[in-house]
DNA sequence: GTTCCGCATGAATCGATAG
DNA sequence: ACTATCGATTCATGCGGAA
């Protein structure tokens, strides 16, 4: 019996950060605020201030990662006047300046994204999930988000019901893995650097950035059970709670006592588990 | 009746360009050669000097440009050492500064992409299709695009048959519009940025880039009948005979002699319709 | 228990109106 | 003129109540 910690902290990730070890954990994933995003719950960082206000953090997180570790950055600029905004572009720049790979960019495919319609331009219904390294050797275990092959991406299904059926596993969190079972045998392949993730839309009173699924996916991809993450933008504690489910675990620093407070309350600080 | 024209050139398109008229072309969709690809045929340029030698070419594509034309770039960055390479991001960079406005990145998810196994990164499945424009009024006809509703993903269908039409709509090339008309009455819905088009297998003996759909979504909403085009990579021709046949003029142009004559054997030069 | 339908709800964006 | 706020637009999803 081993026991899965889940440790939360308010504060500034910046000045949080400097409390950890050097080398430390295995996996950084976050969502961070937006530029121009979530004023009401957040400051809201400009979008021409916004790298200057990053490197700081990212200069932190490169020191507690450890060097077979991964950085994976959720993150998709908005519009400012007709255009996109580049800040994301050149926060790529400034992060392999600081020592960061810019290994892969995943594509989150969000299949309903918000609505709306202009004369311009469609719907945006994609985020950018970067991949950072501080070595060019790092943990990966791709066996571990095989699909079965020919699936609900495929569209040669037999009949509805087997649809829902699909729909409904990738929809409950451990199911994912569970079900899988199912397909064992049948042939399964690896992904592709494209996720399809709907996004959670419902009743949970706090603003959920991503759906389950998505920390879900790089936590089986690149930690192994007992392993450490890292959420330097809890926020409503996605994150933490599926590192949680999944027996790893996790340090998540949040600066509004709001979510803190509600992290505090909705995580069990340890977990005792039997591997 | 009228004619529509396909001009074809040979030559460097950096001197060729100079030859067309400001102001002339709706719009510009086109695949460069990408850095370091293609090195048997293009003479392949280097990542490093990829920009460099893009932004000359660039500036005569902003001069033939109309105000109202949009420029479309189908471009993804190679890995180089481990690392995805950031020429493209320069390129977004100084485009803007040559006077572009960056409208919007449309992610083009290749359904099958290029196979293969590698123990630190998945298969490469999408590529970018950057939206410039000269002007931030531009032409766009986003009902010529419109999609059945997507109860493929949505699972509220009341019977099986109709999943299955519209399925099979979606997978053959040149239905997408054709087919569409079987849907008008029903409730159809704008799209996203995010476009899945299977890539063509093989058969035409060429390096083609894109299947017909690609450049056919954009024909589509950023020009009407009648309209110029320019391909300044012309290649094997995927864009101009795509023109062609949607009933637009196009000009392209081609630096190698052995795709010029291929180009100027399949494509006829003139063809009449009546509108 | 199922299946079905109505409804609220989003990391949005533009253009017009107001200070 | 230049910035802040607001209404209008739109659609996939999950939830709850109804058949």
């Amino acid at each position: 019996m081993i026991e899965i910690k889940t440790d939360i902290f308010l504060g500034d990730c910046k000045e949080v950060l400097k409390h950890l070890p050097d080398n430390c954990i295995d996996l950084i994933f976050t969502s961070p605020p937006y530029a121009d995003q979530r004023k009401n719950t957040y400051g809201g960082i400009q979008a021409e201030k916004y790298v200057e206000w990053f490197l700081p953090i990212s200069n932190e997180l490169l020191r507690v990662l450890k060097p077979t570790g991964t950085f994976v950055l959720n993150i998709k600029e908005k519009v400012i006047e007709g255009e996109r905004s580049t800040y994301v572009l050149e926060l790529i720049f400034e992060l392999r300046k600081q020592g960061w790979f810019w290994t892969e960019e995943f594509i989150w495919h969000k299949k309903n994204s918000y609505p709306g319609k202009w004369s311009n331009r469609f719907r945006d219904s994609w985020e950018r999930l970067l991949q950072f390294n501080k070595d060019k050797k790092f943990n990966m275990y791709q066996d571990e988000v095989k699909v079965p092959i020919g699936d609900w991406a495929k569209g040669r299904l037999k009949n509805l019901s087997e649809t829902d059926k699909i729909r409904d596993n990738a929809k409950n969190g451990s199911g994912f893995g569970k079900n899988i079972s199912n397909w064992v045998g049948k042939e399964t392949v690896y992904p592709t650097n494209v996720l399809h993730f709907a996004t959670e839309c419902s009743n949970k009173n706090h603003p959920a950035a991503f759906p389950e699924n998505l920390p879900e996916w790089f936590i089986k991809l690149f930690t192994k059970e007992n392993d450490m993450l890292l959420d330097p933008f809890a926020g409503s504690g996605t994150t933490l709670s599926v590192a949680q489910r999944m027996n790893r675990n996790s340090v998540g620093i949040e600066i509004l006592p709001e979510y803190y407070d509600m992290l505090k309350k909705n995580i069990e600080p340890i977990k005792y588990v039997i591997l």
